[in-house]
RNA sequence: AACCCCGUGGUGUAAUGGUAACACAACGGUUUUUGGUAUCGUUAUUCAAGGUUCGAAUCCUUGCGGGGUUGCCA
């Protein structure tokens, strides 16, 4: 295989700044980490921030660069073991491997408690009984400062033995809390004096009921990146005016190393829903199958759908990291799955919907011939199959039609057309059942066009076809995209931007005889059709289902819409 | 409204004071036994105004526009 595709990777302002580090020697290597909180399915956001930090450590491991793989895991009102499976298994198909380097932001509570005894003592945060209702009104607004809690000055000992307290479970949920000390008149909300700890009797999903206070985010992360050694901290946007408070506790604190905290921007594709909240509302409110159905934008749907995760990466790679806030078309990722999957899927002719043709002027009904077809014009190594035809075949519905408009070359009445790998078909007959509905072709064959063209006259079109004795039938999913609209995020209620045509299923297509011992995980192109994949879930050997990933680039349905 | 960040084709990025480059999309050709693939062409003087400079997308000033922030979520 080759290895351009990880020496190509370009340049961006992080990786910029981190070579100077490596430079200057300021760092003699780099350590980054992915941080997920274990609350909930990974999606293609985190693919971004999981190829940049995960691609550092890869880019510069000659230098020993890591990147660690740490659960977020300070609130155990959310968190759970389910999510943190399901976050390894996605990381590792995306192709990264954290190694030894597993983390929680729950290993170190020990150590941020005593912290935040120290901090204490430094007179530099204290316990407050306000309310968390009268907290918010004391902090101010975006233009008004806000005052100080009248706790703010109560003594480092009476302080020490609250927050004693607060931790052996003297005190309610709520009741009180650990506030640092650093300015209730400041600019940034962040450093209006923010609370560091809270009171929490829950279980955790690793400390169990060690604990009934815990740290916020923002006690919890710089730290722990200390106790990791992470040289830099790479998150999204939002945290901006965090980092002013990230450093604070840095500079505050005994800490072993003193990473540093860079921002950049989410992904933001169009026709996708990325927010958790929003990707739970639609697995519970039903309008999908689960967190892997495949119209989900979660890694594991993705998976299911059959997208390869060479191709997420790719696109990561070509959407590239800064911090301008803009929205991605979502057509570069469909890109980047064509072209992964068109150089690797092996070709497969299947008819989705069926209309049979029977070959009047065919030698016999016991007479056979083997056709022979290319599984990869893309790789000639992938070899040829043998696919038997008779005097009857399976034909696509829209392959064929009674009164064509003008630059339609497939079939119709009266009109040649090419079976793919086969001979050139003439149409002679189009019969009807009662109800108006085309059932069956018939037309004659040119035994003559096998392998060249006809003499005299065009043949411009070729379609594919299943012979109708040995075909297998099959249950198809056809996916589209989930939304109608660029932004269903910024629609008043995203429900009503749902794609009702994102799935549409087929329940009686005919798969060329190979297809019968499809493997899972495999990906196909359906000749003219799209790239398709088993269905993980539902599919069995008895009764197969496919999903389609994507379909082909089709200029003719372009041209038949103006 | 206060603070922070960001403005380069339709979209996402590059150009690190010296000819605005790449990818996607769109449109139009060529090739083709996949209306696929491949391939060729077309589409911006960089938000605006002023300043510094021999020279500005890049540096400075002001304005305009966009995003983020008022959880005991992360």
């Amino acid at each position: 295989m080759s290895e351009s595709s990880n020496t190509n990777q370009s340049s961006d302002f992080i990786r910029e700044i981190i070579r100077e580090d490596l430079e200057t020697g300021k760092h003699i290597t780099s350590v980054t980490r992915f941080p997920p909180e274990p609350n909930g399915y990974l999606h293609l956001g985190h693919a971004k921030s999981i190829c940049l930090n995960f691609g550092i450590a890869e880019e510069n491991s000659a230098k020993g660069a890591r990147c660690h793989l740490r659960f977020d895991d300070t609130n155990p009102t959310k968190e759970e073991t389910e999510y943190v499976e399901s976050i390894k298994e996605d990381i590792r198909w995306l192709g990264f491997d954290w190694g030894d380097h597993l983390y929680f932001a729950s290993d170190n509570f020990e150590q941020l408690y005593e912290w935040a005894l120290f901090l204490i003592n430094e007179g530099k945060a204290y316990v407050d009984d306000l309310s968390a209702d009268q907290i918010r009104v004391y902090r101010g607004t975006l233009t008004e400062p806000g005052k100080d809690s009248p706790f703010r000055d109560r003594s480092i000992n009476e302080s020490l033995e609250l927050f004693e307290k607060m931790r052996i479970g003297d005190f309610k949920d709520g009741e009180k809390v650990l506030r640092a000390k650093i300015d209730m008149t400041h600019p940034n909300i962040n450093l209006r004096d923010p609370v560091i700890y809270r009171i929490l009797h829950a279980e955790h999903h690793r400390t169990g009921n060690d604990w009934c206070v815990y740290p916020s985010y923002d006690f919890a992360h710089g730290q722990c990146d200390a106790i990791e050694a992470i040289t830099h901290s790479i998150c999204t946007l939002e945290f901006e005016q965090h980092r002013p408070l990230y450093e604070w506790f840095i500079d505050n604190l005994p800490v072993p190393h003193q990473p540093r905290q860079i921002e950049f921007s989410k992904l933001q594709p169009t026709f996708t829903l990325m927010s958790k909240r929003r990707l739970i509302q639609m697995v519970e409110e039903g309008h999908v199958d689960g967190w892997d159905d495949p119209r989900m934008s979660t890694l594991s749907g993705m998976r299911r759908r059959g997208y390869p995760p060479e191709a997420l990466r790719t696109f990561c790679k070509m959407v590239g990291v800064t911090k301008f806030s803009g929205i991605t078309d979502i057509a570069m990722m469909e890109h980047s799955i064509r072209e992964q999957l068109n150089r690797e899927a092996l070709r497969r002719m299947v008819v989705l919907d069926p209309i049979k043709v029977t070959i009047t002027n065919w030698p016999g009904n016991d007479h056979q011939e083997i056709m022979k077809a290319v599984n990869n014009p893309e790789d000639d190594s992938l070899g040829t199959r043998e696919i038997p035809l008779s005097g009857t075949v399976y034909i696509e519905r829209d392959d064929f039609m009674v009164d064509p408009p003008k630059k339609y070359y497939r079939l119709s009445p009266g009109s040649e057309v090419r079976l793919r790998y086969s001979y050139c078909i003439l149409c002679d007959e189009v019969i009807k059942d009662s109800e108006g509905s085309i059932i069956e072709l018939k037309c004659t064959y040119d035994p003559l066009t096998l392998g060249k063209n006809p003499e005299g006259r065009k043949v411009r079109a070729a379609i594919h076809w299943v012979p109708f004795k040995e075909a297998v039938s099959a249950e198809i999913r056809l996916y589209e995209r989930s939304f109608t609209v660029e932004e269903p995020g910024a629609e008043d209620d995203w429900r009503t931007a749902l794609n009702p045509e994102a799935l549409t299923v087929l329940e009686n297509s005919k798969l060329e005889p190979h297809l019968a011992d499809a493997s899972e995980g495999t990906s196909y192109q359906f000749e003219r059709k799209g790239y398709f994949c088993i269905d993980s879930k539902n599919s069995t050997q008895e009764s197969l289902i496919f999903n389609r990933t994507i379909a082909l680039r089709d200029s003719w349905a372009k041209i038949n819409k103006k």
